[in-house]
DNA sequence: ATGATTTGTTAGTAATATCTAACTTTACCC
DNA sequence: GGGTAAAGTTAGATATTACTAACAAATCAT
């Protein structure tokens, strides 16, 4: 490991989540679709992810292609699955609509530690159980 | 009015709280026990306070005390209730203890909408009421 | 009432996260 | 293959939030 679990800044983390997300939609990662992505200017996306390869957390070699290192990817995957999760709290659990739910999940997804996304995922996986099962279910 | 409803960075939110606690509990408010609230500075406190003068939120003559505006008062008391119920919610609700209930209700204060806080407000009196009527209560 | 303590401010620095403008590379097309 | 367009970088500016060190003002206690 390259380094310990430093915390990260909303913005790392909110690049990060956007690196996998592109990796994953496009199977290529570009300073471009990042700054489109979170809405930023593409100097401040090159500046992102040059702290995420001083971090460790992403490769590039200049003019290149941008890649997550292992590490980045853990971290990304751990963001975008509080993002995940807390979108769907939002909107199953509470109601809300599906653009304030996301809006506000990549607010909060920042906010929590690990304890309290478990207790919530726990909290949204029983309360989904129990909604579904419109009025009798098995006993 | 002296101004729309200009956001307020997390900063100046946990600012403007402390000082509303701070009133309610030692009549006045003073730098000193602004910045040992906030655990900052105590010129890092002098700063906050001086933006909230120029947003309208404060007043404080140069070495004297500091007052919340009405507004400021308006806009504390709203950061404060947030902070209230997102902390019973994490804790009745959750199950979080009371130190993480807490810190994590300090950080998500910030990151909701005032619609997500009222299903928040709603989903939680529902569930105390829930819970409170132990096994048969009421009919 | 004066000297020491406490409180508050100023000044200067640093890190983060932004931006725009200008420049350099790379990629693409004919 | 050479020129344009797209992508990326550098440089320089700004705002916010924070700090420490040094100073000024107010309070207090004897």
């Amino acid at each position: 490991m390259p380094d310990s679990v430093h915390p990260l800044s909303n913005a790392l983390e909110d690049c990060l989540e956007a690196m996998l997300e592109l990796q994953d939609l496009c199977g290529t990662i570009r300073i471009t679709d990042i700054a489109a992505r979170l809405s930023i200017a593409k100097p401040t996306a090159t500046q992102a992810v040059a702290r995420l390869k001083e971090l460790g957390l992403a490769r590039q070699e200049t003019y290149g292609h941008v890649e997550l290192s292992a590490e980045g990817h853990e971290r990304a995957s751990s963001v975008r699955h509080r993002h995940r999760l807390l979108r769907i709290f939002l909107s199953e659990v509470l109601g809300a609509d599906a653009e304030t739910a996301d809006r506000e999940a990549c607010a909060m997804e920042h906010a929590l530690g690990s304890e309290t996304i478990a207790r919530i995922e726990a909290f949204t996986a029983g309360f989904t159980k129990r909604t579904s099962r419109q009025d009798r279910g098995p006993q």
